[in-house]
DNA sequence: TCTTTTTATATCGTGCACAATATAATCGCT
DNA sequence: AGCGATTATATTGTGCACGATATAAAAAGA
């Protein structure tokens, strides 16, 4: 049977692959993260703390591509589980300043483990791993710069 | 300066790169499918259906790799909207079967250019595209088969 | 100095995504 | 024939993700 190009399978789009593979990433890093009280997004944002640690939440939201509204209520979350402070920055009062807490720091080292964890689970080499991360990195920068493009 | 691995950028994770390419593409999709009163997700509901009218909320769900407690809500608002009809199996009433409206349907017609649109946001010749789809499907199904095996 | 514009974050509402649990139907075994 | 195990979907609760909107602070212009 021959399929026509209107009959086109949910399988064959890029979107969807990635889509899929987000979530089952998502799933891998549940029982990892599950432990130590964290989400993925939680998690990803604490990477970023650790990293550099004071940060506003809008350099958080450029680094991670997420907007204030997803931003501020997981902020607050992990605010009140401990692992960070939100402070008004003193020198403009519209920035919040967000610093990670002793618990915050001490919850680097719990988590330590989980990126060779991850990394073993998808059984690719480190320089075939980067390779693909950049073609992936490349894509979405093509696909934000067009939606930036796209104005009315 | 050197990063030491315990510094590690949340920009390297290969797994940040899906989630966020994932997201842009959502974002992406957002404009085009909102006067169609679709989300990304139903769309792709709708396009399982279009290549295979009649699927089990089971089969829907092993071709999206997405669990019941996502689907029968999201089919549930599908039919509100006039695209699908819900239905028990007559032969073993556990099945719910999915069937297209003509509404449903015609929003086939309505939905042609989507994926054109979005082929060239991408920026990508189909060649590569389908080489980096096949890539990052291969890596899904090795990170969804070692949560599989990894039992208790 | 005052007003308008811009910027940064917060809130609200909606739609997922999934684990845990519940309900109902089918299957297999005795 | 009855009971326990399994299967399929539904419900509940929680955490995002984002568009629209609101609030407050800073910057720019008159």
């Amino acid at each position: 049977m021959t399929e026509t190009v209107s009959a086109q399978r949910v399988e064959d789009f890029l979107c969807f692959s990635l889509y899929a593979a987000s979530h089952a990433f998502n799933r891998l890093y549940q029982p990892l993260l599950e432990p130590l009280g964290l989400t993925y997004p939680q998690y990803l944002v604490l990477t970023v703390l650790w990293a550099e640690d004071g940060l506003l939440v809008g350099q958080i939201g450029e680094k991670l591509a997420l907007v204030s509204s997803t931003l501020t209520p997981l902020l607050k979350r992990l605010e009140g589980a401990g692992l960070v402070a939100r402070t008004r920055d003193r020198q403009d009062e519209r920035q919040v300043r967000v610093t990670l807490t002793e618990a915050g720091h001490a919850m680097r080292d719990r988590a330590a483990g989980i990126p060779a964890c991850v990394l073993s689970a998808t059984g690719l080499s480190l320089e075939k791993l980067l390779r693909l991360k950049d073609e992936i990195d490349a894509l979405r920068h093509m696909v934000e710069q067009h939606k930036d493009n796209a104005g009315p």
